[in-house]
DNA sequence: GCAAGGATATCG
DNA sequence: GATATCCTTGCA
């Protein structure tokens, strides 16, 4: 598991320092429900709301090991890989398949984008309440048995725009000795 | 290393 | 209305 925190009007890397927005109004909402949004033209990313309304703060969801419904996850995967695009031949849509096919489980929600496309989830969750029992999507409280998890904190990603100190400040959690990580492979 | 891809916030 | 930018990914 792996997620940043963005929190409130003055942290300069957060959707919510301009204020509430259309795009970014669940922010400023009740905590526990999904905030989701799409970035770079292709990509959705979760965010979970962590504070309550009036106070705009959530948690980016940057990767998560997969327990259950693996399946269903390779499925997601190359929905998301697969349409959404404009012009993609039949060739290149069965190389997907076979690509995403062959990936580790540890690797099919390793990554921001990952993670909504392996779960499914686009612009259109958005406001989902996510402590819904009743939820497709939702968080679930660990088993009593589940042991305490280590975690390391590092500079969040891909927010050079911010500036002092937000760039530098920790806020990328990370649990320690699980596989599923965003970024290359080559520099865990 | 870099292109793909579309919404968005901010400016004319 | 136009456009620079963006909490990324996968292939060259």
């Amino acid at each position: 598991m792996e997620v940043e925190a963005y929190i409130g009007r003055d942290d300069r890397a957060s959707h919510a320092r301009f204020g509430e927005t259309r795009r970014n109004r669940v922010m400023f909402g009740p905590p526990g429900h999904a905030y989701v949004y799409l970035v770079y033209g292709m990509y959705d990313c979760l965010n979970v709301i962590t504070e309550p309304a009036g106070s705009p703060a959530a948690l980016l969801i940057r990767a998560v090991e997969p327990l259950e419904g693996i399946d269903a996850m390779r499925i997601g995967r190359t929905l998301r890989a697969t349409t959404r695009r404009h012009s993609l031949g039949a060739a290149a849509i069965a190389a997907q398949a076979d690509r995403i096919a062959r990936l580790p489980a540890d690797r099919l929600a390793s990554g921001p984008g990952l993670v909504a496309a392996a779960f499914g989830l686009g612009t259109d969750r958005t406001g989902t309440d996510l402590c819904d029992p009743a939820s497709p999507v939702r968080l679930e409280t660990p088993p009593a048995n589940e042991p305490a998890a280590v975690v390391d904190a590092t500079p969040r990603i891909g927010i050079d725009y911010a500036g002092e100190p937000w760039t530098t400040c920790p806020w990328r959690l990370i649990e320690r000795g699980h596989g599923s990580v965003s970024g290359p492979r080559s520099s865990r």
